[in-house]
DNA sequence: TCTGGGGTCCTAGGACCC
DNA sequence: TCTGGGGTCCTAGGACCC
């Protein structure tokens, strides 16, 4: 038996959260370059925003609907998130934290009183944190998850599903016409793991709704799609496939991207936001106690412009691995200037960290031994601490040097022809106190 | 005309998730 | 003018090997 609990529309119910005026009122989060739309209020949705909408089209409901835009807010978003993970483990043994706003909780077989419990911890998050939560039962995770969101538009979209199962759902309460009701209710594609391509295949072949895909026979499941829809349709069977991870599975890539507010079509911009990316994947890559074997770097178009398109990667081995910042920087921009062609209006780019390793490894310690500077030196153990202390970015390796951003947001660059603490690739960085 | 078969590894691309 | 960011898994196809 699974529990999924689920925060309402995470982003805008935190920041309704600490600014009572926002309740009840139309609000969404925006993405990172206040782009597009990444939550939304219930009224906002009413006013019929549209996930992923980009703000440009918002103007209107902003100048005559009273909108309200928000940037995002990451730091408390992730701070609520842990408070209403903690609150939400109290209902059984098990606990995966899913997603910022979304924990599966396992572990729930022959618990009594589960969906009364369900209810007293609902409330509790609520009550403590200012969440409002959902919470669906089930006996696979997939069920669960499709017990959530009956708990959700049952009570958002009155009429969608029956008014009893409002808040919290819980399937082993219903009786099979109801379990089969419920299904015939859903959509496929509201199913999780169906996504769009998916769900269209499926509509070409008659199958609709959630209760067609559970019929379908497993064996064509396979053959016509593929083992992960094989697995959707034995867990709507109420066949458990998926297991809760408690503990997350170490990260196999770490990447850092962003889309440009203006298009950007010469090298030098671009390697300063490249380098800025490696340094940032770096910072990530350290606090997780790994070091990277590879490194891509990207950048493309947009692919909502027209004109001609442009999209190339480069991958740079890093001999041996390494978490230090200044070997990521150079060779992120070694890849850049690889692939870079002028003449391009790039809206994004970006750097992936590849074949992650632990940096405690037998190997690596004895690599440690004969490179004493090429990993977990004292001087990026002195930025990251640094950079804790001070705020993200107050020191950074530049892409010709090291930069420091004083508090008042003044930039000093070192302009420096000849780079002095910059590596090039395969070269052990010398640090000079 | 017909041109082995089976295995591994790697990569690119597709699809999905929040 | 302005369209997110960060992940995972699966599959197909090519290269290579015996």
């Amino acid at each position: 038996m699974f529990a999924l609990i689920d925060g309402n529309n995470f982003y805008t119910s935190a920041e309704q959260a600490f600014r009572c005026a926002l309740k009840g009122q139309p609000v969404i989060v925006a993405s990172n370059n206040d782009g597009c739309t990444i939550s939304r209020s219930e009224e906002a949705k009413a006013l019929g925003v549209k996930m992923g909408q980009p703000l440009f089209q918002l103007k209107p409901l902003i100048a005559h609907k009273g909108l309200v835009c928000l940037s995002a807010n990451f730091e408390l978003y992730g701070d609520l998130s842990d408070r209403m993970m903690s609150l939400a483990a109290g209902l059984g043994p098990i606990q995966e934290v899913y997603s910022i706003d979304e924990s599966f909780i396992g572990g729930l077989d022959g618990i009594r009183n589960l969906t009364q419990r369900a209810w007293a911890v609902r409330a509790r998050i609520e009550q403590w944190v200012g969440i409002p939560c959902c919470v669906g039962l089930g006996p696979t995770k997939t069920i669960s998850k499709l017990c959530n969101k009956v708990a959700k538009d049952a009570e958002r979209k009155p009429g969608s599903y029956p008014a009893e199962f409002v808040r919290v759902c819980n399937w082993q309460e219903m009786d099979a016409r109801m379990q089969e009701d419920i299904l015939r209710r859903t959509p496929a594609g509201d199913i999780w793991g169906v996504g769009k391509r998916i769900s269209l295949q499926l509509a070409e072949r008659g199958i609709l709704t959630a209760l067609d895909l559970a019929h379908m026979p497993t064996s064509i499941a396979r053959t016509q799609w593929s083992v992960v829809l094989e697995r959707t349709v034995r867990e709507l069977q109420g066949v458990s496939c998926i297991s809760i991870e408690q503990a997350p599975p170490p990260k196999k890539q770490i990447a850092c991207t962003r889309s440009f507010g203006h298009p950007i079509s010469t090298l030098d911009p671009l390697t300063e936001a490249v380098s800025e990316f490696a340094s940032r994947a770096g910072e990530k890559l350290r606090s997780q106690g790994l070091r990277a074997g590879a490194i891509l770097v990207f950048a493309h178009t947009s692919p909502f412009r027209p004109g001609p398109r442009f999209s190339k990667s480069a991958t740079v081995t890093l001999q041996p691995s390494t978490s230090d910042t200044r070997i990521l920087v150079g060779a992120a921009v070694k890849g850049l200037r690889s692939i870079f062609q002028p003449g391009h209006q790039l809206s994004k780019a970006g750097v992936m960290l590849l074949d992650l390793a632990s940096g405690h490894s037998m190997q690596d310690d004895m690599l440690a031994e004969f490179l004493p500077y090429h990993d977990q030196s004292p001087l990026m153990e002195a930025v990251d601490h640094l950079n804790r202390r001070y705020g993200k970015g107050t020191l950074r390796v530049g892409s010709s040097g090291f930069e420091h951003v004083d508090p008042d947001g003044w930039r000093m660059k070192q302009e420096r022809r000849t780079p002095r603490y910059t590596t090039r690739l395969n070269e052990v960085p010398i640090v000079r106190a």
